[in-house]
RNA sequence: GCGGGCGUAGCUCAGUUGGUUAGAGCGCCAGGUUGUGGUCUUGGAUGUCGUCGGUUCGAAUCCGAUCGCUCGCCCCA
């Protein structure tokens, strides 16, 4: 037990769990399709740099979070933390700006080095979007109504909640920031520690703090919303009415600030009261400067990604009903000529898609025992009585009713059933 | 990175104020039924008590360290 453990914040997917969590990709990959986005796979490793210049040397992720380590060229690569970075990459090496507007999909693997909690692994895998080109509001009315679309489809929409906000552009974000920093350094003794370290590097992150003494100071500290220029409010304005008509749902949260540097105008959140402290369950934004800043062609983005581990978790805990896997019928050959025809026809019934255990050894009983546990809806038992009489005996388990075919009726049979 | 709780069989857990051979249920294996499962019944196997060290005549039990899990903080999916 404690000689070989899988490394802090892995985690195993045996096949139940595994199944699951496929599952949620699966429908995500399916609603975004709806939504004509198709799959993109990029590497889950990139240069060091893709992450740190567009992620912000602020942000936590850049610097305690991330799997950083020299090859043996003497690069420094890093394990992605998250997918738009790589997406963003992908699109400028590759040389896509031609195909715009972009509707990407990703899944797989991301990587965070954080103590871990419920929810919250240092490998763990995310869904995600990215729609590439769109810079009016439409491609954020549909990217958040897409991503309402999956959770319902998940059958966990009632239990999550649209929050979202708007950062403006760069224009009234930079007007914003002047004042609430001159508001916030007037009360610098009432701020927490991280507060005051966050000041000058980030000081928007401060409104989202949940130390008690920075939230009064909050509390009346100037708000974004009223230093919005009017193309930001518009653009803000117009999202809302496109949820509005789709009737997606969602409150406005003046303190929701992303954790990543790259985000500007709209940003939203889905969350759950139902993981504990991990209640973010989808999250994304606007990145119309990420591109230009990484050396590519100006391109706006708008995207999300959601925790596939948080989303499996809840439509468990939700009690959705995965649905099961086909039932096989058993093949039971009993001796070696049966063997042999056994394992002609299980080949034969695979091949017309008919899931089929055959039990490697043991008796009838153990077999019949093993059969049982596969959900085995029929039994197909051959001895060399049956091959003898050119028979084979089916057996309803299910009813426990059973009656002898005949071997060149057996394979219509059993696909009949 | 910081704080709290917890590590006993494959799983869920019990184990009295330290005291001899460490238990239950479930699961697993075998018999009852040498070719008939799911029910029933009888029996069986399985533990470096997370690890290392300390206190003690004696430690699963007390102390320390360490590893891991877990919950919360930070932050995030």
């Amino acid at each position: 037990m404690a000689a070989l453990q899988p490394v802090r914040g892995t985690h195993d997917l045996l096949p139940d769990e595994a199944r699951r969590h496929r599952h949620v990709e699966e429908r995500a990959f399916a609603i975004t399709s709806l939504y004509g986005f198709g799959e993109i796979v990029t590497p889950i490793f990139e240069f060091t740099d893709v992450f740190a210049r567009t992620l912000g040397d602020t942000s936590d992720i850049v610097t305690k979070e991330m799997y950083t380590f020299t090859d043996k060229g003497g690069d420094s690569l890093t394990l992605r933390p998250e997918g738009t970075a790589g997406v963003c990459r992908a699109f400028i090496s590759g040389g896509l700006a031609q195909h715009l507007p972009l509707k990407l999909f990703y899944r797989g693997p991301m990587f965070r080095h954080e103590r871990p909690q419920k929810g919250r692994l240092r490998q763990f895998h995310q869904v995600g979007v990215e729609l590439l080109g769109v810079e009016k509001p439409d491609a954020d009315v549909e990217v958040i109504a897409m991503a309402r679309h999956l959770l319902d489809d998940l059958g966990i929409g009632s239990h999550t909640t649209l929050e979202m906000n708007t950062l403006g552009d760069v224009e009234s974000r930079e007007a914003y920031r002047k004042e609430l920093v001159a508001y916030l350094s007037d009360h610098l003794g009432g701020l927490s520690e991280d507060s005051r370290n966050r000041l000058a590097k980030n000081p928007l992150r401060i409104l989202d703090s949940k130390d008690d003494g920075d939230r009064k100071i909050v509390a009346n500290a100037p708000l974004l919303s009223q230093h919005l220029n009017e193309a930001s409010r518009d653009f803000f304005a117009k999202v809302q009415e496109g949820l509005n008509a789709l009737d997606v749902p969602f409150s406005v949260n003046e303190r929701l600030v992303r954790g990543l540097d790259y985000y500007g105008h709209t940003a939203f959140e889905f969350t759950t009261t139902a993981l504990g402290s991990q209640g973010t369950v989808l999250a994304g934004g606007r990145y119309d400067t990420l591109i230009s800043t990484m050396g590519g062609p100006q391109t706006p983005g708008i995207g999300w990604a959601a925790g596939v581990e948080r989303l499996s978790m809840l439509s468990a805990e939700l009690g959705q009903q995965m649905e099961p896997p086909p039932r096989p019928v058993a093949l039971l050959p009993m001796g070696e000529a049966a063997q042999r025809h056994a394992l002609k026809l299980s080949g034969q019934l695979r091949r017309l898609g008919i899931a089929v255990e055959m039990g490697y050894s043991g008796n009838l009983g153990k077999r019949m025992k093993r059969a049982d546990k596969a959900r085995a809806s029929t039994a197909v038992i051959l001895g060399d009585d049956e091959l003898a009489k050119g028979v084979a005996t089916v057996r309803d388990l299910d009813s426990g009713s059973q009656e002898e075919v005949a071997l060149e009726a057996l394979v219509s049979r059993l696909r009949g059933k």
